[in-house]
DNA sequence: CAGACGTGGAT
DNA sequence: TATCCAAGTCT
């Protein structure tokens, strides 16, 4: 179905109008909406990527505390910026945040590109984060259609199309394009989102509240609640893992930088491996891979920890021992021998700092 | 185009 | 407890 066939009949500026004197209204009042600094928004977006707006506040406040300005971030350490992420998730956000903001100070000046073309172009912009920022930033009438827009405008037109699937954003980027106020889209794309957020929920929207209920078309038909069509995935892949706290004759502990790609790259972690045939000498396996990977000779003691963690694409089921290292070890930059004092100094996933918290809790336990 | 990529909160 | 979800992007 094209766009023409869901805009006929529809009452474009009644519905720009309602929308926004609404959102003039009832928005929140949100720390990235203070200023319209370029560089302030943008890090409010790619934090809102896939995480909540209660989860983000405190980070966003106390990153731009840290790095207040564009050029600030791009003359950060990647250890540092790293850190300030901890715990966030999806932490090829910020590598690639970090990459494009000193591809900015660079190529720009220091000053974030106004255009599609060239702002679309910098690691971690993607269509919603190009029509986000241009059009809250710089008042440009760009799309941002994320998972709110496409509920609230599946809902109001009555648009059946799977919303999981990769092409159906292009239809709601066409028809969004269509409707977007050219005098304010930046309150049109927010008060979409807000619209999502406060009223058009995914489930019990409160269509008796909402703004915008002349003009939707799901409320007429009494449907609003089958919308959006959304096809859920299969079951998440489990992973054995057995993991070791160890600790050296001077008392320090062994810690190992993830690879630059891939799940939680840069981050720190206890040693720790796959382990293949499930439940079958896990101790065996963990000490063959410490002694081969990192040269480490090992005397391990028993498991004390067993671990759940669940990522949105698989399962980590952690298996953790202590244990004593024999002899020494070669410290590279991807291997370090720590004071316990120094472990919060580097970023750990929340797995990983679950795993040190049952350590701190065994040892001062008993 | 599917699948990879994190985490914590709500129902 | 299980499932779904939240302001997506990259490969």
């Amino acid at each position: 179905m094209k766009e023409q066939t869901f805009l006929e009949g529809f009452a474009v500026e009644d519905f720009q109008r309602d929308l926004i004197h609404w959102f003039e209204k009832e928005q929140r009042d949100l720390p990235w909406r203070k200023d319209n600094d370029p560089y302030k928004i943008w890090v409010s977006e790619i934090m809102l990527q896939q995480t909540k707006v209660d989860t983000v506040i405190p980070y966003f406040n106390k990153f731009i505390e840290q790095f207040p300005t564009l050029e600030a971030l791009a003359e950060a350490d990647e250890e540092e910026v790293l850190k300030a992420w901890e715990g966030l998730g999806y932490y090829s956000r910020i590598r690639n945040l970090h990459a494009a903001v000193k591809e900015v100070k660079e190529q720009y000046g220091g000053k974030v590109p106004d255009n599609p073309e060239q702002f679309s172009k910098l690691k971690g912009v993607g269509p919603y984060t190009t029509g986000a920022v241009l059009s809250i930033a710089y008042g440009i009438p760009e799309p941002a259609v994320d998972g709110n827009v496409m509920r609230v405008l599946s809902r109001i037109f009555l648009v059946w199309e799977d919303i999981s699937k990769t092409g159906t954003r292009k239809l709601f980027e066409a028809i969004v394009r269509k409707i977007i106020s050219k005098e304010n889209p930046s309150y049109f794309n927010q008060a979409l989102m807000e619209l999502g957020a406060l009223i058009c929920a995914p489930r019990n929207p409160a269509c008796l509240l909402c703004p915008v209920q002349a003009h939707c078309r799901a409320f007429h038909e009494g449907v609003q609640t089958e919308l959006p069509v959304k096809t859920k995935k299969a079951n998440v892949k489990q992973v054995a893992i057995a993991a070791a706290v160890l600790k050296d004759e001077h008392g320090k502990i062994l810690i190992h930088k993830r690879d630059g790609a891939g799940l939680l790259a840069n981050l720190w972690e206890f040693p720790n491996c796959e382990v293949i045939h499930s439940q079958e000498n896990l101790e065996r396996q963990l000490e063959k891979f410490l002694q081969e990977e990192y040269g480490a000779a090992v005397q391990l003691g028993n498991p004390f920890a067993t671990l759940e963690h669940v990522f949105s694409h698989l399962v980590w089921n952690i298996t953790v021992y202590d244990g004593k290292i024999i002899g020494d070890v070669a410290e590279t930059e991807q291997l370090k021998l720590v004071d316990e004092q120094e472990i919060g100094l580097y970023a750990f996933p929340v797995s990983h700092q679950r795993i040190w918290q049952e350590y701190k809790k065994k040892e001062t336990g008993g």
